[in-house]
DNA sequence: CGTCCAAATGGTCATACTGACTCTTATAAC
DNA sequence: GTTATAAGAGTCAGTATGACCATTTGGACG
């Protein structure tokens, strides 16, 4: 009782779109590669799936491989599936993309692999322009749809709180929302919104004082995932380019 | 330039979570396996995606091959992929699940391959009864993720309207959120909320009358995707697993 | 044929949430 | 010490919602 060798038969991998916001901006990580097809451009992390792995397992291994990020800490799940025939020169590949948030910790893109790494700004990858990467297959899609997804999910989970390193102040989770939604949001109201979130985030009782200003509050992320009623995202008033 | 035989290698599915309403019911469309491995269980229609054919049109031919189902009218979109490494006895199959709903038409269930297709009501899957259906793979948990991806979109999308045959009225729409929901809603907020939404139905400027009570307004459905701000769920009264 | 019923439709009102805004406080930079 | 800056506290009007009540209308029923 086994599978016609020739019944659907495909190759599978696992792409990633790894997001995190350094200078207020949110990047996407990108790999350059060094083999054909494509050598030259700048593709996604990732790759095959092996016979006896599960796609989460193998999407952390490629992250770790390629670019040297330790998969714990990060969100990580599952994205879409791209199957168009000929989206890859080799034959039929099959790719299950993924989404993965984390902070902007001294990032390890140093790893052996992982020496053709990069941040890029997502706004550089998703607009065309002379200093920006050239994608590889139909990454740019895929990286389109991880960005939407990410926007998405910020206005109805708390998975904001996978940007930012603990302890955070509230102005640093306010700033993910306008890194990831190219909006400027009222510090108030923000504020307002978070701490009525039961569960959204936890007071350390403590704070700290960032060069200007009265100083910030510290907290934790809270048991909570899900908002209700969702953050309401305005109309992007800065250009979301700039993503 | 190939990929090597064995690097990702899978069998690619796709499975197919059709839902419609019938009787005020949520139902899914199951097939009865005639073969190994399952045979004699119920299963989500579904097949091999074939050389060089895209995963939508694969599920929209499996659909027609395996239930009858015309799959012009029934809105479809990737759920998700499931990759568990013995998901299947005979091998790795991977299978990239979709989500279908169709209004309750005289269905065709009733095609060559169609014979041992059925509807079966929802909460009788998800809720393991003496009565309900044995599901084979990994079915229980896409199903699973199918309704609930339903009754998620529906608070957020105007994707109720895929439920029902044009011309409809607000009590049949009302009664599509009510089935997928599991719960009761007050007829005249339902309605303030759907005509306050542009482009989320549009009247024709007739009406019907069904047995008792006024005659009800008739509408198609508009061009609006979205609902800003969401259609909120109320916690489930009912039973959910009435679903 | 008249009455009753059920469902659609048309409203009201209190409450919750949001967006826009002002004001105060506390720290670092100058 | 003065000022710039950001956090934090609070106000107020507009909007959306949930819970109701009232009216309309055609078929069902006697």
């Amino acid at each position: 009782m086994t599978v016609p060798d020739d019944a659907g038969a495909v190759s599978l991998t696992v792409d990633v779109v790894l997001l995190t916001i350094r200078d207020g901006r949110l990047c996407v990580l990108l790999v350059e590669r060094g083999i054909e097809p494509f050598a030259g451009t700048w593709a996604l992390p990732g790759g095959f799936v092996t016979a006896d792995e599960d796609l989460e397992a193998a999407a952390r291994r490629e992250l770790a491989e390629e670019t040297g990020v330790d998969a714990g800490p990060v969100h990580l799940e599952q994205l879409r599936t791209y199957a168009a025939p000929h989206r890859d020169p080799r034959g039929r590949v099959v790719t299950v993309a993924h989404l993965a948030l984390m902070p902007d910790l001294p990032h390890p893109v140093a790893g052996s692999d992982a020496a053709h790494a990069r941040w890029w700004p997502v706004d550089e990858v998703l607009t065309p322009t002379t200093h920006g990467p050239v994608l590889a297959f139909d990454h740019p899609t895929i990286v389109r749809d991880g960005v939407e997804r990410a926007r998405a999910k910020l206005e109805y989970t708390t998975l904001a709180t996978s940007f930012v390193a603990e302890p955070f102040t509230l102005g640093d989770l306010r700033s993910v929302y306008e890194a990831v939604w190219g909006v400027d949001l009222d510090a108030p109201n923000f504020r307002r919104k978070v701490l009525s979130t039961p569960g959204f985030v936890v007071d350390t009782g403590e704070t700290v004082s960032v060069g200007r200003g009265k100083p910030a509050g510290l907290y934790h992320p809270g048991e909570a995932t899900d908002l209700h009623p969702a953050m309401l995202r305005p109309e992007p008033s800065r250009d979301l380019t700039r993503g």
